[in-house]
DNA sequence: CGCAAGTGTTACGAACGGGTGACAACATAC
DNA sequence: GTATGTTGTCACCCGTTCGTAACACTTGCG
């Protein structure tokens, strides 16, 4: 499954010369001239990334990366800027416009598909981080601190959220109650080893059908499974 | 101690050059000159990568790739092929040979050992992560607490289980019945030792056919066998 | 063959592990 | 203050699992 990068420039030769060398490094191009053609892309086709020239006819780039940025659909692509002015970089990194990383015109392709690559790389590991985790229908909000099931929120307490997403996260994997305890818990935790059951007990009861996920391993621990 | 790295190559300037950087780079370097040799050696010593020249005699280099993937015993150890023909970089990367990479000729020794190191670092992470054992068609997971026969997951409690990760690990190697009662029952088990062999018959019992796995020794103890 | 030692098989009571309901100790909100 | 929600603990119950003993079978050996 190739990324996709939307590459926008109002001179043609700029777009074929991009396009060219990142489809010969694997992705797939789309491109657009102007800055409302680019916008429409960019929120239909949701592009793993976005080459945009800062000098654009009627909506200048800088427009273009500002409105991204405000749209949430599109608030998470990572942006990098053409430009001719190097006087103008610090304003493109800044927080005002948030783009990602910039190259100033005359650019080498191959260092252009370099910075992409790096900025993919860096944006994947990230999100794999972050992760709001989905589980088929269940879904779990960690930074918002909400779950819910097939689209209905599910109320948990401070703990049982904690309990939830440790073993999503550790999913497929058995976690010994100790293990749970110490990091559920944090460690010392003088707590009744028990007492994980009690949690499970309470977090399967508000699950509902999701409990099916939550497994009890006789001996060892419990484990969450798809 | 030293990773083992498997040199194939019918010409013995280009083994040399090789086997000279590998060694310098702190590899233990074996050698083969034709691909019947190089899959004997592969199977006997089980190095820790394969440096492939595509054309070899007889059989060809890309012969012996296929044939190391179809053999389980080999079938997890990455490749690297030589080649002289640009053109075939794809076919070498693809599915149907699954080398991990390639170089063309002539290639610069530094840039083999650099590609090596990379590829045994990425394999070594993985292995971490995946910590299955895989016995032809028996696999166990341990992270996941899962047994499984052709694919056909097998109920297990948690001492079967461990008794049989535990003669896995140690497989070929006889283990008495006092040595599997301090491992798999810890401590000083005041334990009788013909506990065990209630153990091994549930276990044969649950393993069906696979069960053919598990040897008796005679008056030492068991085996687990390939 | 016959014996003894080693191993497989069976059966069973006891112990264990985990689900569950109840409850006290808090914390927080009203 | 009361009301409500959260959290850790306990006691009880039940099915599973375990360890053991008794018995059957196999193997090696004189």
């Amino acid at each position: 499954m190739k990324q996709k990068i939307l590459v926008v420039d109002d001179e043609s030769e700029t777009v074929e010369l991009v396009a060219f060398n990142l489809k010969q490094a694997g992705y797939d191009v789309i491109s657009a001239a102007d800055g409302e053609e680019a916008l429409k892309k960019a929120k239909a086709q949701l592009p793993a990334l976005v080459v945009l020239d800062w000098m654009l006819p009627e909506m200048e780039g800088v427009e273009v990366c500002k409105l991204m940025r405000r749209d949430s659909a599109t608030a998470g692509i990572p942006v990098i800027m053409l430009t001719a002015k190097a006087s103008e970089i610090d304003r493109v990194l800044g927080l005002e416009l948030g783009a990602d990383d910039y190259l100033t015109k005359p650019f080498s392709p191959r260092e252009l598909v370099l910075r992409i690559k790096k900025i993919l790389e860096r944006k994947k590991s990230k999100d794999a981080d972050v992760q709001s985790l989905t589980m088929g229908e269940l879904t779990i909000d960690v930074p918002r601190h909400l779950a819910s099931w097939k689209g209905k929120k599910i109320d948990l307490t401070a703990t049982e959220f904690k309990l939830l997403t440790l073993l999503v996260q550790r999913r497929g994997r058995v976690q010994s109650r100790d293990q749970l305890l110490r990091d559920v818990w944090e460690y010392d935790s003088m707590i009744d080893t028990r007492t994980v059951d009690t949690h499970m007990r309470r977090l399967r009861e508000k699950l509902g059908p999701a409990a099916k996920f939550l497994d009890t391993v006789r001996g060892v621990g419990y484990r969450f499974v798809e």
